[in-house]
RNA sequence: GACCCCGUCGUCUAGCCUGGCCCAGGACGCGACCCUUUCAAGGUCGAGAUCGCGGGUUCGAAUCCCGCCGGGGUCACCA
């Protein structure tokens, strides 16, 4: 029996989670999920002076939006590094104990200095092993690395990977100070916490043989490493802020559906033929890390709209509704006092939104009166020939007991006949009267969802505005 | 600079392993038209890639080989 994958996304708490670090993380939790493993959620926070628990806590509510849970981490104790200090600790001793490791008390400007001159020379920088040697006592511990041949990684994405030990180096372990390295204990972590697949970023695509040869002096299997391309910005370099958004809860905050991220970033590197939306179900069932692409992909905001607008047009009305409330707060709305009612109003609006911020503004009317109307059309509707119209609307629509789409519509056709007009001469002017604006969902949907008193109020004061006597 | 990765429509990609079905398919975006009470949605159609460049192998190359070029990443007692 194949042992049970194991998968770990392991941020430093530096910052927001971002689109990259998402998309990382995603494909952690798709292999786990697919494989029916385990993901493990690890805090890579040695980094004492940049690590914050407000970054955590945000990364955690970044994955917990997505909807990616992991099964073991955080807040369980024993899965940040500044807690496995011990573990760390004893590996350096064990790899001490068996030779594979030295102490090394090199001044760390001379080591400067030998870098200079090796950038010189036009070669990369190397440790000269002049420690290796002295059986010093103390200092930092660096790895011995056999000096001659070359280390294979075996990348899922990219295919086997070689890099001759000549362009290695006996890397530090542990500092003078007694702290491990970032790349030390990334090792010790995976393999402690049984890690059968490191999928990360490309970025440490060049560490891995180093960390393959520790993995090696320590005695344990080495994983399999799959290294996902980065996220670039439009101008192909890596995505960073100067690009805009990049953060995981800004698009949050600018009203994109989860599903659409998770979508649109398992997308982004990722494909099943020619589909593009996938449910979180068939994600698990098809995704598979080799298939992913080696190739560096651009973010792109609009593709990431078109999905956020997929999602939003299929989903139904009650579920918006409930995810629609903060929005409404921050556009300073009131929240309705009858859910069904706010349901029905998002029906109106989703299929003309891209995000939820943009579904409030064109629900925005149905909360509040047009504060003015758009000039344009006013000048075309607001005429006394507008005025006559609007007497006779309001007229007529209180004569109707109920006050239903199919109703008003009936009221609307037959004056429209009586009248000679086409239909679309009544609905714009009424759009205008009770929205303000010349776009709106289907007119009698807003008549009916505003209700008949202030739907009434609004043709009045827009009959108003249009002047003459009444 | 050295090492490593990457290079198909503007963008995400299919195809590349197992050459011919590809004078390259899908999607986003863009344009036009249809539908229509507006805006959307939906439908139809269209523009858009000499497959980074140059050689070679072959009857035949996006697909195989070689050499360039371009972009990115890594070279810390940072993570």
């Amino acid at each position: 029996m194949m042992a049970p994958v194991r998968v770990r996304f392991a941020p430093s708490p530096t910052g927001h989670l971002h689109v990259g670090g998402a998309r990382t993380a995603l494909f952690n939790w798709l292999t786990a999920r697919h494989h029916g493993g385990a993901f493990v959620l690890r805090i890579e926070d040695t980094d004492r002076s940049r690590s914050t628990d407000e970054h955590i806590a945000s990364i955690v509510e970044a994955l917990t939006w997505l909807g990616l849970d992991w099964d073991e981490g955080p807040p369980a104790p024993g899965y940040r590094q500044t807690e496995r200090l011990e573990i760390y600790r004893a590996h350096a001793e064990q790899l001490l104990a068996a030779g594979r490791a030295y102490y090394c008390d090199c001044a760390p400007e001379e080591l400067d200095r030998q870098r200079q001159a090796a950038h010189q020379r036009g070669e990369t920088f190397r440790y000269s092993g002049r420690c290796r040697d002295r059986a010093l006592g103390a200092g930092a511990l660096r790895l011995a690395i056999p000096p001659a041949g070359a280390t294979v990684v075996d990348d899922l994405i990219h295919g086997p990977v070689t890099f001759e030990h000549g362009q290695l180096d006996d890397w530090i372990l542990v500092r003078t100070d007694g702290t491990p390295t970032y790349n030390f204990c990334v090792v010790v972590d995976d393999v402690t916490m049984q890690i059968t697949h490191v999928i990360r970023g490309n970025d440490h695509l060049s560490n891995t043989p180093k960390q393959i040869l520790c993995y090696e002096a320590l005695g344990y299997a080495v994983p399999a490493f799959a290294h996902v391309s980065m996220i670039l910005g439009a101008d192909r370099s890596r995505l960073s802020k100067r690009h805009g958004a990049t953060s995981i809860q800004a698009f949050r905050d600018a009203g994109i559906l989860a599903e659409a991220m998770v979508n649109y970033l398992a997308r982004l590197g990722w494909s099943h033929g020619d589909q593009e939306i996938f449910s979180r179900e068939e994600l698990i069932a098809l995704f598979d890390i080799k298939d992913v692409a080696s190739s560096g992909a651009i973010f792109d905001a609009t593709k990431l709209e078109w999905l956020s607008h997929e999602y939003l047009k299929t989903k139904a009305g009650a579920a918006l509704a409930a995810l629609v409330e903060p929005f409404l707060r921050g556009a300073g709305l009131p929240a309705p006092a009858d859910p069904a009612r706010l349901a029905a109003i998002c029906d109106t609006v989703k299929e003309r939104a891209k995000t939820l911020v943009e579904l409030v503004e064109r629900a925005r009317f149905y909360f509040e009166p047009p504060a003015a109307y758009e000039a344009k059309a006013a000048q075309t509707f607001l005429t006394p020939e507008g005025a006559r119209r609007l007497d006779l609307l309001c007229a007529r629509l209180p004569a109707e007991r109920a006050w239903t789409p199919a109703v008003i519509e009936q009221a609307y056709r037959t004056l429209a006949a009586e009248l000679g007009l086409k239909l679309v001469d009544l609905a714009q002017l009424s759009r205008l009267a009770l929205t303000g604006g010349t776009a709106s969902p289907p007119i009698f949907d807003v008549v009916a969802l505003l209700g008949r008193q202030e739907a009434l109020a609004r043709l009045r004061r827009a009959r108003a505005a249009a002047g003459g006597a009444s």
